[in-house]
DNA sequence: CGTTTTATTGACTGGAATCAATGTTGGTGG
DNA sequence: CCACCAACATTGATTCCAGTCAATAAAACG
């Protein structure tokens, strides 16, 4: 595999937008990766006979750290590889919207998805893998299996940003806290980071209240609220809920 | 050009999935389009020297009609060609959100951006034409203009949906409906439907609210409030504004 | 023409925002 | 090691935007 310098220079972009994140030492993570298997990664690295292996440059990078300003992504093409991050925009009044969560396995493709008026940020400390946007296109067009992926991923996108939509204009505090929440755990439960009832959890309420629209003071009653009727439960990184009793709130409608 | 029942032999999804609506004896209607030349259909019907001709089936069909329900979309693959439409889906309750409105040049992608939980439905009488999804699924991959044109509609799309989002959680009434008239205006802009500051409109107040996520009654309240300000007036199908206001209120945050 | 559908207006209610105070935690540096 | 500070969470009091209920008017429609 390539050092981290040589890709930077191989490139179509250069990867110092990238500046003040560390490089990992790493020399194969993907090998032992915990959601490889259920991230667009696997279709992508694994070549067939004739596909040469894929550039690849593993960063990390630490907790608020801005990982690409709004409009400067570019054609960057990368997938978290562990940590949590979040796409985000901000308004004139310096209100926050954080439109989605980023999570082991998910991909970010400037070159084919942008929201132009969209930041990403990291949630915790992350590592993700960074990828040669034309080595990616060209797997894409010959890997009939990548292309299948890639297809499946652009139409999963709409239809979950179109279901947020949905779920802001017509649910109340709870229901949208618990959708969100039900979403989540969906998504981790796919990738092994369930366990029982409670999984890891590094969001913050005022990121819960930037998701959902409310404000913070009143994502703190709901949440209040859900610890009594034991609904949900926070404490110290950790969300611990009854999931019979999150679908009953979160589907009320 | 091939008659439309000669399309349905040809087609790979049976078209009597239109079942009720009308079929046009217009033999070639794409030549006089208004709105071609700012649609996906330019890109797509023209043929560079070596591509042939699309297969192409023109419809009609009545105000309230449905094009298709929940998840019936399937492969299909259609453009608006005049009149609206609109996406939606009802909640258990029997509210109804509404996604977007689809007006003439709009694509739907059935194959490619499908939203599983929406239904179409027309909201004016329409007409529309309806391609062969495995002949669109060749052009884009071997005209390159219509691969980028496809690219670009893929990026516009969740971005569309992403600011709808936000508008939805960070946005009061006024906003809200200001944001949704100067959404509708720009695309209107562009295909030339706009005249001085006004246009068509042949939305119900009920389509406002349920696309705001709004009740009837406040957005007959919010717009007698336009109407008051000279922000807007909606009368007769037609929609009169005033576009330096209009972006004042839109924009506030 | 009667019958829906749609729009308007008023009175009242309620959910979430706002303003504000207090508590809790964790990090940082003297 | 402790004092300090910043970030975060909780709780109460109050306000306000939008929902609900209801009545009426006015189009649109068949």
């Amino acid at each position: 595999m390539l050092s981290s310098a040589a890709v930077i220079q191989a490139g179509d972009r250069p990867v110092t937008a990238l500046r003040g994140v560390g490089s990992s030492e790493n020399p194969s993570p993907c090998e032992t990766c915990s959601v490889r298997k259920e991230s667009f990664c696997n279709v992508l690295i694994r070549s067939s006979v004739q596909s040469p292996t894929l550039t690849q440059c593993h960063e990390t990078a630490a907790r608020r750290k801005m990982l690409f300003e709004t409009e400067a992504l570019g054609e960057r093409v990368f997938a978290i590889c562990n940590g949590w991050a979040f796409r985000f925009r901000r308004f004139e009044d310096g209100r926050r919207y954080i439109l989605n969560f980023l999570i082991a396995g998910d991909f970010v493709f400037g070159a084919f998805s942008d929201y132009p008026a969209f930041s990403l940020q990291a949630l915790t400390d992350i590592r993700f893998c960074e990828f040669v946007h034309t080595e990616v296109k060209t797997r894409i067009l010959e890997e009939p299996r990548a292309y299948d992926a890639w297809i499946e991923a652009r139409i999963a996108e709409p239809a979950e940003l179109a279901a947020t939509a949905a779920s802001l204009a017509h649910s109340n505090a709870a229901e949208r806290i618990a959708q969100l929440i039900l979403h989540l755990r969906d998504r981790l439960e796919r990738r092994g980071m369930v366990q029982n009832e409670s999984f890891a959890f590094p969001l913050r309420q005022s990121h819960i209240a930037d998701a959902t629209g409310l404000t913070p003071v009143h994502v703190s009653r709901t949440i209040g609220a859900f610890r009594k009727d034991g609904v949900l439960a926070l404490d110290d990184g950790k969300l611990t809920f009854n999931l019979a009793k999150l679908r009953r709130v979160g589907n009320r409608r």
